[in-house]
DNA sequence: CATGAATGAGACTTCATTCAT
DNA sequence: TATGAATGAAGTCTCATTCAT
């Protein structure tokens, strides 16, 4: 159907998979300890093809970091932007959906850039600029949001913001981290509603505040 | 008193001196990225030295964890065990020291476990039961006296306390290891009065919830 | 006349543009160095197009020696053998001429084959048995003809001719390996006067050796 | 006998050791053609004692080049700046000594610096100025002492010293390249004696240019 | 005929660990 | 007890060669 030309096909999905592979293979192992032989055999290719894709290790990390959170953290802005309706519903709402992907897969990239940002400066900057910067962005938002419209009592943004992001990070680092190891379970769903009910609370308006 | 004649003083603070040196150097590097050798030459000894007090690399590396976090927690256990006065006011106090001591040194301990709990099973699982589950329990108790005195609402302490603990991790994280390379700071202070603000009010009875 | 269809004569071209393409980068890289790819984007085809016309790297670089002295030698055979008129001006001619081819491209094949000698035993000797020991032949040739016409003293022509080739040599790998390094240059033309003066007059009856 | 500390008498002698292996190594198999676990089995020690004293191939390679000819250059300097008796015979004895040097091992260096002077463009400069010119240097002052002593005719030096060292190029080049898969052999002294009396002529004023 | 994606053997290099001194 | 020279396993990366298209 696509006028694609013989190989390309393939090669245009590899980078992707390579990605993907590259994502299990160090979120199981960690960064340095991931063999590049063993991406190649989980992505079902051979050692050398890794290198056409991607000039080496390092390369191969940032694509993952960048592929897998950008995406996600688009989603979020719109969300928060496009949103109408209370904010307290929508900071639930937000909230929720933030600490049930940070327990999934996704969950295991920050583990990763916090493990190595010694070693990648430059990709500690990207995801401190880029990513925690723009997700705190969307928190402050919606705390902004709140304010305004007179459902939060007068906060500075910037300051919640990193305190609603607070659980999530826990949630994504115990989960991927810890968890596995531990012999008790971290209940996600009861975190996300007793974050959202404890928060919500601190940042009504409380009564006498009120006119 | 002790009849060790003075050179021992110095071989009897070696271990502790090599890990310290180790704590550094993993830090600044990471735990695979971070030669022997130059945990050797921080403590002033030569590369073989290791070898009379630790195993080896990995000893050294639980040594580290052990040697940095058990005094700490303990600490703070005595200190809410011994408590008494208003629980808002010690939430506040405890909330404030551990959010503090996070953004130091200690703080980049909890980065170093958790990027090789995968490689070091039993030491993620020493640190997810010692640690983790023992500081939790420290935050579950402020919340049960706080419950049981009226002065919180009531609350499941088990789901309250991580979310207590939330905070001070994302501070040790951000701090040890985002912070460096990233262009805005994050004001420890102003982070640590808005979550005891935040807190302490989502903990409150609400008046209507009163008698 | 041929009833070849013209996009034949392209393909007749192939393996002598390819051979083109290797010298050039062979010389410009050596033979270890240089990748088959870069051969091919040179040769303007594709990398597996190479083995359609050429079993390897190896053939490759055998073929490169052969198609580019052999011409020159047997030219030069030709040159001496129909020549006439006085010997010391035909030395002086033929001196001349291979000085000035050494210090053109083709003195890069020196280079490489001395430098693959141990590699490839086959084309050291081909090259030795082959190429320097026809040129020796030529050489030889003009000194016996400048000894058997009383124009050179009496000399045994196989010690002399390796003399007559060396400043070729040096011309060659100097102007090839070194010089494109070094701060000064040597000037070809003087050289190969001071050459032929030095030799001309070494070889020359002396007076008193006369009748 | 000496107080050196217990291992540093073997670790004092090891660079050159390490050198010599790999000057044999280099020679048989070229530079690119070289395994360094090879060399270090050549100098009877493991692999990765080699990265004690050499940072890597390259500086192994440059170490080569640079222990064996400084001190053999520095040898014929001297040995002509403080020459005294007739030019002709020092020149006899200075070619003679520099075509014996060529056809041994060291002859084999040339041929290595030639080889990869593309690849090691430093390495070629420093060849370039500080051997071959430094060489040239000997012999445009023998020439220009046997000018000014009335021993040789008027000639420039600069032009006349390239074809002194012409000889001694090619022989140490036939001799270690070439030569092993010829089927003719090189009489070594043949080549000496007979460059000698060639140049020799070529060098002494003739009868009718004398007063 | 021509291509270039894919491969995997092989080389360099690092570094935890050992052990003679 | 202390050292640091020595080691070799293991990992990253290159590139000649193959083969499906």
């Amino acid at each position: 159907m696509t006028q694609a030309p013989r190989w390309r096909r393939r090669k245009e999905a590899r980078p992707s998979e390579i990605v993907d592979a590259a994502l299990g293979a160090f979120v199981e192992r960690g960064y340095a300890a991931t063999r590049l032989e063993d991406v190649a055999a989980r992505a079902g290719i051979g050692k050398g093809t890794l290198y056409l894709y991607f000039s080496g290790k390092e390369e191969l990390f940032k694509a993952v970091v960048r592929q897998h959170l950008l995406p996600a953290l688009a989603a979020a802005e719109r969300r928060v932007e496009t949103a109408d309706g209370p904010t307290p519903a929508l900071l639930a709402e937000v909230l929720g959906t933030l600490i049930a992907a940070a327990a999934g897969p996704m969950g295991a990239i920050p583990k990763l850039v916090i493990g190595e940002a010694a070693n990648f400066p430059d990709l500690a900057r990207f995801y401190a600029d880029e990513v925690v910067a723009r997700g705190f962005g969307v928190l402050r938002a919606l705390v902004a949001r709140g304010v305004e419209r007179g459902e939060f009592r007068p906060m500075d943004p910037d300051a919640v913001a990193p305190l609603l992001a607070a659980p999530m990070l826990l949630t994504a680092l115990w989960k991927n981290a810890l968890e596995p190891h531990a012999s008790r379970e971290l209940d996600t769903a009861t975190m996300a509603r007793t974050a959202v009910e404890l928060l919500q609370l601190g940042l009504l308006p409380r009564r006498e505040e009120g006119p």
